[in-house]
DNA sequence: AGAAATTTTGACCAGTTGGAAAAATGTTAG
DNA sequence: CTAACATTTTTCCAACTGGTCAAAATTTCT
């Protein structure tokens, strides 16, 4: 019997009509399903869009429908067409999400050296979340509630990343190429740093001010955590 | 003619009456409020605290009344009778949130020796993570919001406390006592490093596993983050 | 073109939400 | 004790919410 799931034999107090979709689903369950039509496709990346924009600004619950549907420039019953009900238009953007957020980390390899590594993921996490900053705040809000839509995945799918890099990185230290520190909490750090000035954005730019909170903030963040996580604080003697 | 609030000059298109409160308080600008009976400030407290757990996970749209008034044990009627409206409760949450959440930066004292005030500065910041995860979660709600209701109080005073400390930190730099970077963004990964231990907390458990991911995780982590920031990742020969 | 399938709309619904009003119930100073 | 005040409860409401449904409009396929 699988682990998760196990609600489905909470007794059905309220017995909640099915979505058609879902009808029909239960009634052929080998029924091939149609091949999504161009329409389909064009519509649900809209609304996916949509949800993005509305569902990381004020999270799952304070999100709406409604919101959505404007957002994406159609009506609310033509909305829940393409997506039965709320819940999977998230779940389709947290699953989606996954996969990029994974993507950086995944190309750390083991065989390079540990700087150019950690610099170019550092380099690639901070682009994230400059090209990508509602992503990484619908992220962000996910965390902020528990994460109760991808526990899961974060237990198992990014547990085993990390700690598969938790390795690589233990490698180098132990080849002298790092400083011995703890690899998974040097992991972190580079999350929480980069990822600070997406989800923080608001943040950072009210406090650097007019003249420096520009789009050059970016190369000043990325030369300073260069620096920062390549030598910290202490003063070197010039050369 | 006061910057803010501009908005009561809206016409108002529905003619919302007012709270008993503010119709009295507008009746008579001059009276003096009468001092808050020890029910009053006691319940105020409940109150505020059922706040502080409803809205930091789930931010200010996402929260309701009644959630609130159910974790404060009274009924949502009785709740509003203490506060006028929603709005009234998040304004007081964060208004004393701000406070608490500058106060360690003031601490940091330009007549130490930077790595003692760094330190204990990064310290400080990740007991508030460990002490108080709720209250870190609602200001990053609030900011992954884009801070709509304290964006002048970020504007304002944390951006005159991190001007001045960014100040502190280039005469130090200047004094050859610490690394030459940017201060402002120094403070920023201070500040990244030490909330992610709160707001991201379940993925730090989830990852670190159930060996790790106990209390010891906020001793790990101060010892990595120390390392981090005075001698960064590179490997110095042992003593 | 015409039938079949897909997409869109408008009307609708039950439950929730923020909030108001008033009546009922304490509490306290004189 | 009792009048004045503070607190709580009950009832109510309009707007919003997630979601359904049948019919109409449009697109696609033959």
């Amino acid at each position: 019997m699988p682990l998760n799931k196990v609600k489905s034999a909470e007794v059905a107090a309220t017995p909640k009509r099915q979505h058609k979709a879902d009808a029909k689903a239960a009634a052929h369950p080998h029924a091939k399903p149609r091949p999504l039509t161009r329409i389909q496709r064009e519509k649900q990346d809209i609304i996916l869009e949509a949800a993005l924009e509305v569902f990381s600004v004020h999270g799952f619950r304070g999100a709406t429908i409604d919101q959505i549907a404007e957002v994406a420039g159609m009506s609310k019953p033509n909305l829940l067409y393409y997506f039965p009900r709320k819940e999977e238009i998230h779940r389709r953007l947290m699953a989606a999400l996954l996969e990029t957020w994974l993507a950086p980390l995944q190309e750390m390899n083991a065989d390079g050296d540990p700087f150019p590594e950690i610099r170019s993921y550092i380099r690639r996490k901070l682009e994230m979340a400059r090209d990508y900053p509602r992503e990484s705040r619908l992220f962000a809000n996910e965390m902020l509630q528990g994460a109760p839509r991808i526990i899961e995945m974060i237990e198992v799918d990014l547990k085993n990343l990390v700690d598969e890099k938790a390795k690589v990185l233990l490698g180098w230290m132990d080849q002298g190429k790092l400083a011995r520190t703890d690899p998974y909490h040097l992991i972190f750090s580079i999350w929480a740093t980069t990822q600070h000035y997406a989800d923080f954005d608001v943040q950072v730019r009210a406090v650097l001010g007019p003249s420096r909170g520009g789009e050059g903030r970016f190369e000043d963040a990325a030369r300073y955590l260069e620096h920062l996580f390549l030598y910290g604080l202490t003063p070197r003697p010039r050369p």
